[in-house]
RNA sequence: GGUCAGGUAGCCAAGUGGUUGAAGGCAUCAGACUGCAAAUCUGAUUUUCGUCGUGGGUUCAAAUCCCACUCUGACCUCCA
């Protein structure tokens, strides 16, 4: 089997054949960091995390380089607001986006660069690109001449022509660097500096990196000239990555990356998640409120659909989202509730491997996630295994033991959680049980469910219910079967 | 106006020519179970004509290929 991607580039879906075997070099963009990541963030970064967990799985070694800008406007605005600085804004936020990410279970990055941190490899590259005829400085600032670049428009599918039609049915925008560009579409590679901004020495004078020009100078310098696949959300196709592509080709010669993969936006209404709509909601709004979604839930919500297509958020949906994470957590419980019972050794879930021989269901798994990461075929292979493995747990809750054999289960329960893994949705056996909510102990709720069976026996329905409204209150459900009366927290 | 991506059953979402009489999830309803519920299980909402935005076409055969139309979104400005 060969895994196949959508390459933006290209427009269609590509065999991936990496520039040397068995590695994979990734990059993928970040945020810049002024405020706290919304669940348009969380979409892109968790659909990255799925692939590259998935290479992994696939056994490639896998590289992954995510940037953050540090050096922007929105950076500045923040910090004057605030009364802070620029580094202050920027490692408050990126502070907070790791936050965010962990509890979103993204693995980190194995190199962040920053803006900051790279502006010696920024300015060798204008360097380079002046040298070479690509860029033209303009009182203090430097700009990069698009016309001298004959791929222009090659990832985005456009040509200068018909964006200058189709920019002059818009509305002209006062732009004060305008007038220094020879071309409408030129951008900036070098802004000079202005009073009470934070300014670096250059060959120009002093002044600040543009935005694109820090992704081709990380990506050269964290992983090489040309990597395998850059990722990023579609609405960085253009300019962002358009303009990525002219300058790290036009001094190298070489193509920037093999596969271009652009996630789909996260939509409200109808329309995109963004700041300037205001229609966002952040991650820690949505993980924090009064019956939240559980993170992995999260996660669930934007795999369920294709990473190329936008999906609508609204509370329903992630309300749906929560329940079928629930059913999925489920079978993932099984081995921890009934392992013992079955007398298999669960050992720790993070040391099981799929076995050498792959399962009909691995098989299945891969079939779909090597289709341009088809994760909605993928789930659908977990959520058989869940259901099948809930039904046991069912069974063995009500006759204390199933027919299926117990090294079929085990085989079973370690297929769904290894490809859970693949897809980052892992459960935590211990605070499933140890959590200590609303004030009420295990013991304490142990009483009070027997003092509800009491109340039972004695046909006391009353007092029975009203003991399960109150559990209820505190979070607990009850769930009462022949044998006695489990329960669980909410 | 230009470029690109899509419109699948109550909702989300796979499926890109026959084994799909549409995977999987969610939801709702009914039955079993229960003192009543919850949880769980079974079935229905999606089985013969007419289901896959609409209308044509190709084919022995189409959600799946072709043409036209229509609607939606993204990008063309910072944006994941």
């Amino acid at each position: 089997m060969t895994l196949t991607l959508y390459n933006t580039l290209t427009r269609r879906k590509e065999t991936f054949t990496p520039l040397e075997p068995g590695k994979v070099k990734m990059y993928c963009c970040g945020v810049t960091v002024y405020d706290y990541c919304h669940l348009g963030h969380a979409r892109s970064y968790i659909v990255w995390d799925m692939v590259r967990r998935y290479l992994l799985w696939r056994g490639y070694q896998v590289r992954y380089v995510q940037n953050f800008t540090d050096i922007d406007d929105k950076i500045l605005n923040k910090a004057r607001q605030e009364g802070s600085s620029m580094e202050a804004v920027a490692e408050k936020y990126i502070q907070t986006y790791f936050e965010d990410m962990d509890r979103l279970n993204i693995m980190k990055a194995d190199e962040y660069p920053r803006a900051t941190h790279t502006l010696d490899g920024i300015k060798r590259l204008i360097h380079e690109l002046e040298h070479k005829g690509f860029a033209y400085p303009a009182a203090g600032d430097v700009y990069y001449t698009v016309g001298n670049f004959s791929d222009y428009g090659k990832l985005s599918g456009r040509n200068l022509a018909d964006m200058q039609a189709g920019a002059s049915g818009r509305v002209e925008v006062e732009d004060p660097e305008a007038a220094k560009k020879k071309h409408p579409f030129d951008f900036a590679l070098w802004k000079a500096a202005k009073p009470g901004e934070p300014a670096w020495e250059s060959p120009w004078g002093a002044g600040r990196p543009g935005w694109h020009i820090e992704c081709s100078a990380m990506v050269r310098q964290c992983l090489g000239e040309t990597i395998d696949i850059h990722v990023g959300g579609a609405d960085l196709v253009f300019p962002h990555h358009e303009n990525e592509i002219a300058q790290s080709e036009a001094v190298t010669g070489k193509s920037l990356a093999s596969y271009w993969l652009h996630n789909g936006m996260v939509n409200v209404d109808g329309e995109k998640m963004s700041k300037s709509l205001g229609n966002f909601t952040t991650i820690r709004q949505l993980l924090d409120a009064p019956n939240a979604p559980e993170p992995m839930a999260v996660r669930l919500f934007v795999m369920q659909a294709n990473y190329r297509k936008p999906i609508d958020f609204t509370a329903e949906a992630m309300a749906a989202a929560q329940n079928s994470w629930n059913t999925l957590k489920e079978g993932l419980l099984f081995g921890y509730e009934y392992g013992k019972q079955l007398g298999w050794d669960v050992g720790q879930a993070s040391c099981l491997s799929s076995s050498p021989v792959p399962s009909p269901q691995e098989q299945r798994f891969q079939e779909a996630m090597d289709d341009d990461f088809n994760s909605p075929g993928a789930l659908a292979v977990l959520f058989e295994i869940a259901k099948e493995l809930g039904k046991e747990g069912n069974i063995l809750v009500h006759e204390g033991k199933t027919k299926t054999p117990p090294t079929q289960l085990e085989a079973q329960w370690k297929t769904l959680v290894s490809l859970a893994n693949v897809l980052g949705l892992s459960v935590q056996p211990e605070t499933q049980t140890n959590e200590s909510t609303d004030g009420l102990s295990d013991a304490e709720i142990d009483d009070l469910i027997q003092q509800r069976q009491a109340a039972r026996k004695a046909k006391n329905f009353a007092e029975g219910d009203r003991i399960r409204d109150q559990l209820k209150a505190a979070g607990i459900t009850l769930i009462d079967t022949p044998e006695g009366t489990r329960w669980h927290r909410n």
